[in-house]
DNA sequence: CCATGATAGTCATGAAAATGACTAGTCAGG
DNA sequence: CCTGACTAGTCATTTTCATGACTATCATGG
């Protein structure tokens, strides 16, 4: 019951449909859920069905059509009562760090690749995340936009995204570091 | 087929029995991986029936006996092909950011109170991980036991958890601090 | 003596998520 | 003209996770 909540939390601010949605989802650029397009697609199919969101059919020329979906008053219901009970703590749930987790006993050379490949992958989140946060705020400064400014949700969403990826390059810049050294440690040995 | 790295990483460094390993994996000690009792047992079962563990029964005197687990040399294989190749990048879902994004469409109380539960956990969150940290390198500072200390891994892992509970607890603050200030500014219109 | 809580697990069921395969039209490039 | 990429989805299956309920024994506190 968590995508659920997630597909209209995304959907209220401004119209979207379907494939948008399922893009954004995908590529985590709704960076507070990360969903495959099925199961969005899915989970829309749902949420029709118990009337939290509407769709209108789009007739679109040179294109398929499509349907652009909007949260009812009964979705916006849902959501505030999802709001008003106590979110489950989160936990990490990474693979990178089982890997790491087994450093010493796997080999160091395939670990410094993954850190690496995972630090460019980070790199590259922050900077999306960061031109999102720019394009969301226009003119103004942060603070201007986060007083005054519209849409702060997904402002602030944002914000948490960057600073987890920032993070995760930090510590896998970190973690190379000490490994190449206490490579180079055993072979002066 | 995550749960089964992550368990298999988790006894490299010393055998545990299945209660202690379930119990790790329930609170988020074995910090970069969750899982509950259950899971736990099951992923055991069928990892031993695969040959990458192996365990052996310990009698005990007032208590239940208890099975202590260690790697096999088939396990430690499985692991190493698992560290070659890359771990599929890895996404923040978490409800309260659900919540947040939801900001401005519903209750502000409401979602103060929830960031506010969130940020004590994270505190005492951290407060456990450093805790462990200090408990893992023992009298080194960091850098001596980074260079020369056994189980870096489970060192390394724990820092990105401290790292992530600590992101946590800043975003909910300022969070916090952003939605007080709207409301007030609100307030005064 | 009774209730708790810790140790040490097992079983069954259901919800959620991941994966692979498929339809069908449009547009741009070679 | 063919290929591949983009729009806009759907269907079916499997794997993984989460949940609740249940069995035992022992130790502790009141």
């Amino acid at each position: 019951m968590a995508l659920r909540h997630a597909v209209l939390a995304a959907l209220l601010d401004g119209e979207l449909s379907g494939y948008e949605l399922a893009k954004a989802f995908d590529l985590g650029v709704a960076n507070f859920w990360h969903a495959r397009p099925q199961q969005v697609y899915a989970e829309l199919t749902r949420l029709e069905e118990d009337g939290f969101v509407a769709g209108r059919e789009v007739v679109q020329e040179n294109r398929p059509n499509k349907r652009l979906f909007r949260v009812t008053d009964a979705g916006l219901a849902q959501l505030q009562s999802f709001t008003a009970v106590a979110a489950k703590p989160s936990f990490i749930r990474d693979d990178l760090l089982v890997q790491v987790q087994a450093a010493g006993h796997v080999d160091t050379g395939a670990l410094i690749e993954r850190l690496t490949e995972r630090a460019a992958i980070a790199r590259e989140k922050a900077g999306l995340f960061a031109k999102l946060l720019r394009t969301m705020r226009g003119e103004c400064t942060e603070e201007e936009f986060l007083r005054h400014g519209a849409h702060v949700g997904p402002y602030l969403t944002c914000r948490r995204g960057l600073a987890f990826e920032e993070g995760n390059r930090e510590w896998c810049e970190h973690v190379i570091a000490v490994l190449r050294d206490r490579a180079e440690n055993r072979a002066g040995d």
